[in-house]
DNA sequence: ATAGGGTTAG
């Protein structure tokens, strides 16, 4: 609305008295749109005219006060009311829930009820979205409480906006509940419902409601397929993302930045970063998220050049890069080596006027940790003083102490790790692994002893791979895959032909095991290894084989399936908590930065 | 005289 004129707030003002004794006043706040300077000017009018006691005005000033996100000028124009009708409130209402001022939507509703003014279903949708934005489960199942009584539970809108509120309060079984209670579910609904699942680590969930959708002939739509793409992201589920990606082509669904962005983050996080490239270079206007997710698949693969490049073009077309871009171009360089670079991309982020976080952090220590600058990485760690450095970094630094085989300083750093982060059992494994390495038993007696006290379980490693449309999982914990003797006996044929080809077991660091149960099904190899063997046994000759994987792969896996990829002339593709491998002829993308 | 809703990407 006013775009023309709010683009050009020059052209706007009072030129003379006679303009303004010519328009309305209405006309006038239309004319100002979102401009506060421009607001203030009218306010001023009012006030001079003598209309300032004009309900009508002052709502249509409070509300174009909020949409340019002046919301302490509206709390005030609000105030200084001479009176107050529902028509205010619940144009307040709306319009700071639009805008996202949670706090003040809610602020607003409590006036309401105070002034016993009859909320409308309007308002309603207005005020849960407003909790859910607040992560308020008390305020909004209080809310929905009132919902109830006044008759309003029907309402598609307000049904939609107590799914999404639920589902993002991670109350997700209730939220479940209430849709599958839902006698008329809107596409809204099922959309809220499906992101939930994916936005809360439920992305089989995801995919599972939307073939529910497909099979009762459902429409669906761009922001559903949104979240499902997000979904086989997160699970790899790249065949399901092709066709997601076919059915956009082939449907009269536009692709826009970030349907198109879902795509470049799907393909990248499935193994295929060249479609991803593919998707980005059709894009018409690609916003910074496309652009960061576009750097961030090609960092995730270890083309950090591509990255680095991808990174100068984009502030070449004058793209506002953001901290997540800086992430992600740090973590590109860190995975490629180019350290170079890296110092010289964190070096710009205060000209953007950012601050670098955490995340930052670990990317630079783990990029001087990888190339062996373990005194660079230390001291960077020393220099953010008095800056306490979170877990994350400390492992960071950790794992480059083992790569470099100092052990020394590992200790140090896991001590420092241990202090910060005692209750985390999935520091554990590095912890006892690092103090064994470096000799200091009664230290690996401590990590122990503090996990069994804590009662502390290393989360299960596990290993998904997708063979038409179906993922096989693999896990150490779990139930064992039905074929799962079968596929141990051709591992172990396997092995065999490796170790022929000059495999040699990497030795595990001498590991504690927590418990007697785990040892006993601490199989002979890790699930990777399993999720490979499946692969091999069930693809043809030339089917490259992707695996995801939970947790980061270990030297040993690494080790094997590079020969494995050797012996049977076959791409394999892993992805694992923080990168991809790609094993081809023996060799492995990663350069064994794994 | 006045306005307005729930879902989606890095």
């Amino acid at each position: 609305m006013n775009a023309k004129l709010s683009q050009q707030p020059d052209t706007f003002g009072f030129n003379g008295n006679r303009t303004l004794a010519q328009t309305s006043p209405y006309q006038i706040l239309l004319r100002a749109g979102s401009h506060l300077k421009l607001l203030k000017q009218v306010h001023a009018h009012i006030i001079t005219t003598g209309r300032n006691h004009h309900l009508p005005l002052l709502t249509k000033l409070a509300t174009s006060a909020i949409s340019s996100g002046a919301i302490l000028y509206a709390q005030k124009l609000f105030l200084c009311a001479p009176t107050v009708d529902g028509f205010l409130l619940s144009s307040l209402i709306t319009a700071a829930s639009k805008f996202h001022f949670p706090l003040q939507t809610v602020l607003f509703y409590r006036h309401m009820l105070a002034r016993n003014i009859s909320p409308t279903n309007y308002t309603y949708t207005s005020v849960i979205k407003a909790c859910a934005q607040l992560q308020d489960p008390r305020t909004g199942r209080v809310v929905h409480c009132h919902i109830l009584t006044n008759g309003f539970s029907l309402d598609q809108f307000v049904e939609a906006a107590l799914v999404s509120f639920y589902a993002k309060i991670r109350e997700l079984k209730f939220a479940r509940k209430m849709f599958d209670e839902m006698p008329q579910k809107s596409i809204v609904s099922w959309n809220s419902m499906i992101s939930g699942y994916e936005q809360n680590g439920f992305a089989d969930e995801a995919i599972m409601l939307f073939a529910k959708m497909r099979e009762l002939g459902v429409q669906f739509d761009s922001a559903t397929l949104v979240s499902v793409l997000s979904a086989c992201a997160d699970t790899g589920a790249l065949e399901l993302g092709s066709w997601v990606h076919d059915y956009v082509k082939s449907n009269p669904i536009s692709l826009d930045v970030v349907l198109g962005t879902a795509l470049i983050n799907m393909y990248a996080k499935c193994g295929n970063v060249r479609k991803a490239q593919g998707v980005f270079e059709l894009m018409d206007e690609p916003n910074v998220m496309a652009w960061t997710a576009m750097i961030s698949g090609y960092g995730m693969h270890g083309f950090g050049k591509e990255a680095i490049d991808l990174f100068r073009l984009m502030i070449n077309q004058g793209i506002y890069p953001n901290e997540i871009t800086f992430v992600a171009v740090l973590s590109a360089c860190a995975h490629a080596g180019l350290v170079q670079a890296g110092r010289e991309a964190f070096a710009i982020m205060k000209n953007y006027g950012m601050m670098p976080g955490t995340e930052h952090h670990v990317c630079m220590v783990d990029m001087f940790g990888r190339m062996g600058l373990l005194s660079e990485a230390y001291h960077y760690i020393k220099d953010l003083f008095p800056v306490q450095p979170a877990p994350a970094v400390w492992t960071a630094m950790l794992g480059a102490c083992k790569l470099h085989k100092n052990y020394d300083l590992g200790v140090e750093v896991a001590d420092n790790l241990f202090a910060a982060e005692p209750d985390n059992a999935g520091h554990y494994v590095l912890l006892s692994n690092m103090y064994a390495l470096a000799g200091q038993m009664e230290r690996v007696e401590m990590v122990r002893n503090a996990a069994i006290s804590k009662e502390l379980k290393k989360p299960a490693g596990y290993s998904v791979i997708e063979i038409d449309q179906k993922a096989h999982l693999f896990s150490t914990g779990g139930m064992p895959h039905p074929e799962s003797m079968a596929i141990l006996q051709f591992l172990d044929e396997l092995v065999q032909q490796i170790k022929a080809a000059g495999y040699v077991p990497v030795s595990e660091a001498i590991m504690h095991e927590l418990e007697e149960e785990e040892k006993e099904c601490a199989l002979r190899y890790h699930s990777e290894k399993f999720a490979v063997a499946f692969g091999l046994l069930k693809t043809r000759q030339g089917v490259p084989i992707r695996i995801v994987k939970n947790l980061r792969i270990c030297e040993d896996c690494h080790m094997a399936i590079k020969y494995i990829s050797l012996v049977s002339k076959r791409e394999i593709c892993v992805r694992d908590k923080l990168r991809f491998h790609h094993f081809k002829d023996g060799s492995c993308s990663c350069k064994d930065f794994w």
